[in-house]
DNA sequence: TACGTGATCACG
DNA sequence: GTGATCACGTAA
């Protein structure tokens, strides 16, 4: 069951990205269909300095500041695509980082697509999105549409929360516990 | 632990 | 224009 718009313009992006850990990450790229359950996460804020919107919109982070439920795909480090889910209300920039899967379904393409053993295709976000097939391009698509969707598992599990991971920069924020894992979970990045 | 990598952003 | 920076991954 695919989730609605109305599953990602919650106030709270602590809470959604919680949620979403058990929920399946879903392209249709190609007609290559492949898939993923999400085993991490971390919640992203206009309100604290480890977010992109924290000193407000420039290109690059202007879909943060539109309404939830789109993608917001950004280029890290000159080489990695990272993926986020969109949330809250238009003009309330927050997003949830996808950081690993547990792949689903599709491991034939997304291995041909990384060129590696399916161990480590998935498990952090710069990975997942080469074996997805996500990249900049989709930055902005609407995550009700059928190329880019998540889907309700019916998984429920343990969840735990941590601290988020290589942002140093944001001072006492990088302490916040806004990061989720499943618990025990093989994928989980690290 | 170290560093490649190139878009992005805040300067002027 | 320019230079510092960076929500990573890999090798070692």
């Amino acid at each position: 069951m695919k989730l609605p718009v109305e599953y990602y313009q919650n106030e709270n992006v602590t809470d959604i990205a919680r949620h979403l850990v058990g929920k399946r990450l879903v392209t249709g790229l190609n007609k290559q269909l492949t898939s993923g359950i999400i085993v991490e996460t971390e919640a992203y804020s206009y309100r604290e300095r480890g977010c992109h919107a924290y000193r407000g919109m420039t290109p690059r982070n202007e879909v943060m500041f539109g309404q939830g439920g789109v993608a917001y795909i950004y280029l890290c480090y000159g080489i990695h695509h990272l993926f986020n889910v969109v949330t809250h209300r238009a003009g309330y920039a927050e997003a949830v980082l996808i950081r690993a899967l547990e792949p689903c379904a599709g491991e034939d393409v997304m291995m041909a697509r990384t060129g590696s053993p399916l161990d480590r295709i998935t498990s952090g976000p710069g990975k997942l999105t080469k074996a997805m097939g996500l990249t900049t391009a989709l930055n902005g698509i609407a995550l009700t549409a059928n190329t880019v969707w998540l889907e309700d598992d019916g998984w429920h599990g343990q969840t735990l929360a941590r601290k988020r991971i290589g942002i140093d920069y944001a001072g006492h924020d990088a302490h916040l516990p806004w990061r989720f894992v499943m618990k025990a979970n093989r994928w989980v990045s690290r």
